[in-house]
Order: C-alpha cells, then structure tokens, then sequence
RNA sequence: GGCGACAUAGCCAAGUGGUAAGGCAGAGGACUGCAAAUCCUCCAUCCCCGGUUCGAAUCCGGGUGUCGCCUCCA
C-alpha cells in the first residue's frame, strides 16, 4: 500500500514516489503579507499541514518550506495607503499571520523564506533566463518570453493559443506576448528597490517561488501546493522560470487545495464577505474551524457559514468524548478479557487500516473522520458492556486516537484545568443533596453551574464536569 | 469565446461498475430522580433524458443547474 496523491499536472492520482525517500520536499506557497488572512486562506494551510503531518506518520521525513511573499504591488500599495514603509507592513502581518495559524493549530513550517531577503538569488535566476534565452529586457523590465517554452499551459491544461485567445491586452504593453511576464520590474518613484544589472527594479510575483524553492531544496520539489486559483498562471509561471533555468521540472507533484465559499459564493472584497480568521476566532473554536475544513475532501468546494461551524463542533465534540472516556476509566481497567475485548481489538485493527486506507488514497480526511466515528460508537458500547475493563486494550485505543489526533489535531484533550474551590464546593454539595433526595436543591445547583458554562455529567463512577 | 470542476436525505459529506459510509438535526425507545452523555430503532435509490452492461450514483452521449479559471486573488 502507498499514499496517493492527485496530481494537477496529470489530473490523475498518482502513487507517490519521492525523489529520494524517505525526504520529501514539500514547497507550499505561502500569504502575501498585507493584510490579515481569511478563512479561506487558512483552509490552504490546514489542508496542507494535515497532509504534511500525515505524511510523517506514514514515514516520510518531510522538510516543509512556505514563503512569505513580502514585495509586491499589493504590499507597495497597502503600505502606501498606511504611510507606513513596506517592510514595515511585512513585518506587522508575517506576526499576525503566525498568530493566526498558530491558534489554528498549524505547526510552523521549517524554513520561512522571505522574497526581500532573497533578492540575490532572484537576480541570479533572472540573469540567467536572459543567459539562456528565456526572458528579454523591454524598456527596464525584464519579461519572460513563453513563446520560448513550449510547455507553457500544461498545467493550466491549455494551449499557447487558448490562452492567448482569453488574454487580456493592455494599452503600451511593453511585452511581446500578453502571456509573458514580468521578472524583475523597473523601480517607479516612491518604490522599494535593489540594484541590479538592469537598473534598480524589485523582483515581479512568480520569480520568488522558484528561487526560493531551487535556493533551499537545490532539486525538484516532491510536492508543491497552494490553492487552486494559483494553477494560472503562478504555478504555470513557476515552471516555465526554472524550466529555463535549469531545464528540469519543478516539482514532481502538484497538488491544489479547493475554494471556500461563503454562502456559494467566492469570498471578495467586492462582495463585502471576506471572513478573517482573526475575526472567527473571536467566535469559534479554532478546532471547530480545524475540524469543519477536514470534513470535506481538499479538492472539493467547500462552503461556509457559521451554523456550519455550530454543525461540525456537535461531531467534533463526540470524538473527542469518547477519548475523553476512556480516559476517566482507564485508572479502574484491570485485566479482564472475553468476547467484548475481542470485538473491540478487532473494531480497533479494522478503524487502523481503514483510517490508513482513507488517508492514503489522496488524503480522504472526509472518509477517514468516518471511519474515526465508527471506532467511537464502538468504544461507547465498549465502555457501557463490558465493564471491568482491559487496561491493555483501552490503552491500545487511547494511544491510536492519540496518533490519530496528532495527525488531525481536531480533539482538544489537554488535561481540564483545576476547578475553581467554589465550583468543586458546589458540586460537592450537589452530590450531598443527591445523595439525601434533595432533587431541587441539586437542580438549583446544576443550573447555576450551567450559567457559568460548567456542564455536568453523572456516571455511574462519579459526577463529571466538561467546560460547554 | 476557451478550459475545468461539481450536482448524493432537512443540513454537512464519503463512495467512481455489484446493489447508497459517517456526522448534524429530527422521531421513537433504553438508561437517569430529572437531565446530560451513551446505546438501540427509524429517516435517500444518488439533477433530468437516453445508451452500454446480467448489473450504474458510479461508464458513454445529450440536456439542465451551480461554481471556478482565462486579470490580482488561497
């Protein structure tokens, strides 16, 4: 058995073989730092961070690289707008953005490249597309000549002429051919610029991901990823650049994660929807949002809205019940085994592999939360039949949930933070006016508790509090 | 105009030739002092029309609809 993987550039899945396992390279493009990220955006980064983490759990030692693209017209303007200085800017959202994903649970990625900070090897890129007879200077501006690779639209699935067929043409375009593009563009007053053999200029969009990922992995990329809409023409672009480089493909896999929408429609500063993740936050549970974007297959459109949000947390928190069960019992287990044991180790081995079978074909979190779900009711009737219970075998569950979690990250089962003295007082005395049939007294109780945001739960071992 | 994706129950969502996973919501039941949690039961023939096949949600053709890319965009 091996992970498959979609594969834009062949619109297929694909076994995944890595150039030189068990590495993996793994190049995701990463914010433009000028403003606070979107739920959208944070689809991208958790998709790839599960796929990231899975990976390592199926044995791959995964050096994870996402850039931060620091310069551009974008970023120019912003700053402009703020009357602050670019840099400045950067510096401000790259923080926010790790403080965002960061509540979000994604680990950091192991290299962080800036495009600022590596102006020398994109000047070098540059020189040597013009060396080798894949960009021309036009007027200050160095612009990549497409009409020399004929490649180019294989990603995008079009032809040279196709493409051209839907270009836009721009008044005093300095270009030869619409689909070219800028490479390093010619400073204009008020911009931030590097010197260069072409004049003081800044690097153009595409140019930094090829540089960056050529500068740190120095071979092709095993997977390169970002959201769909940067198939045409970033991606498109990233390959034509090292291809006139170093005449060698990028990157073996290519995967894009799908749209968000906001109630069907595609979030936009125009349509006045988009939603920050700083916002959400406010509002939700970050593993709520975690566990509401793995429900879906990457690929596919998911939609979003807050009753969403509300619909997943219901699922979510019975997953992360049932761990948290089998942790209250676990002190009590013993050594008992029969029939109930033997169901549950084979639930136990049939969720292993069906989890890994979903997780390997193409990363189908959707199907393998389902199969997660299965294993929880059978936990459930576990806990309520058998009784005493096998410490081994809870074990056994408790440690693959835990395996399973690292990978998903979607149940919060950090131990509960000590209760407040009066809080303990009250449940204490709750359980004394149980005890003596004072049912109205421990209403009284419970419901106060319930205001606070305190549920309680009585098993047959004890009263049991969750925070709601 | 070119390219592409998608259409599965009230909602979310797997399944890509063998007779519809799972979750949420809802109904009934068990348990409970009552709850909560949990368990049991119930709840769809897969947008439409043709075709291929012993057999199709799954393949092919034709519709309809939604969305996206072709311009910055995750």
């Amino acid at each position: 058995m091996a992970v498959t993987i979609y594969n834009t550039l062949s619109r297929s899945k694909e076994e995944f073989k890595p150039g030189a396992p068990p590495l993996v390279t793994f190049y995701v493009c990463g914010p433009t730092v000028y403003d606070y990220i979107h739920i959208g955006n944070a689809r991208v980064f958790i998709v790839f961070d599960v796929i990231r983490r899975y990976l390592e759990y199926r044995g791959y030692e995964v050096k994870f690289i996402q850039n931060y693209t620091d310069i551009d017209d974008k970023m120019i303007k912003r700053a402009n707008e703020q009357g602050i200085k670019v840099s400045e800017l950067a510096d401000r959202f790259i923080k926010a953005f790790e403080e965002d994903v960061a509540a979000l649970h994604v680990r950091p990625a192991d290299i962080n490249p800036k495009a600022t900070e590596h102006i020398p090897q994109i000047i070098e890129l540059v020189e040597r597309l013009l060396q080798n007879g894949y960009a021309y200077i036009s007027e200050g501006d160095v612009y990549y000549d497409t009409a020399k690779f004929p490649e180019y639209g294989r990603l995008t699935k079009q032809k040279q002429d196709e493409l051209l067929a839907g270009a836009r043409v721009e008044p005093g375009e300095k270009k030869r051919s619409p689909l070219d593009f800028v490479l390093w563009k010619q400073k204009k007053e008020g911009e931030p610029a590097w010197e260069s053999p072409w004049g003081e200029g800044r690097p153009g969009w595409h140019i930094e991901c090829s540089a960056m990922s050529m500068h740190y992995m120095n071979d092709i990329l095993d997977i390169h990823a970002g959201g769909t809409d940067l198939i045409f023409p970033h991606h498109e672009n990233e390959i034509a650049q090292t291809w006139g480089a170093e005449k060698r493909p990028l990157a073996r896999y290519w995967m894009h994660a799908g749209y968000l929408n906001i109630e069907e429609q595609k979030m936009s500063k125009s349509l006045g929807n988009v939603l920050t993740v700083r916002n959400l936050l406010e509002e939700h549970n970050p593993l709520d949002l975690r566990f509401l974007i793995l429900s879906a297959h990457y690929r596919s459109p998911l939609n979003f809205n807050a009753e969403l949000v509300v619909q997943s947390r219901a699922g979510r928190l019975r997953l992360q019940e049932m761990l948290v069960n089998l942790l209250a019992v676990f002190d009590e287990a013993g050594q008992s085994s029969g029939e109930q044991e033997q169901k549950l180790r084979s639930d136990l081995e049939e969720t292993k592999n069906r989890f890994v079978e979903a997780m390997d074909d193409d990363f189908n979190t959707a199907d393998a939360i389902g199969v997660l779900f299965d294993l929880a009711r059978n936990c459930n009737i576990y806990l309520k039949e058998a009784h005493p219970y096998n410490s081994q075998l809870l074990d056994e569950v408790i440690q693959f949930f835990r395996q399973v979690n690292d990978i998903l990250d979607i149940a919060d089962i950090s131990v509960p933070e000590s209760l407040d003295k009066e809080i303990a007082e009250m449940i204490t005395r709750r359980d004394q006016a149980r005890a003596e049939k004072d049912f109205a007294t421990a209403d009284q109780i419970r419901d106060e508790l319930q205001s606070r945001g305190i549920i309680l739960e009585d098993t047959p071992h004890g009263t049991r509090w969750k925070r709601k």
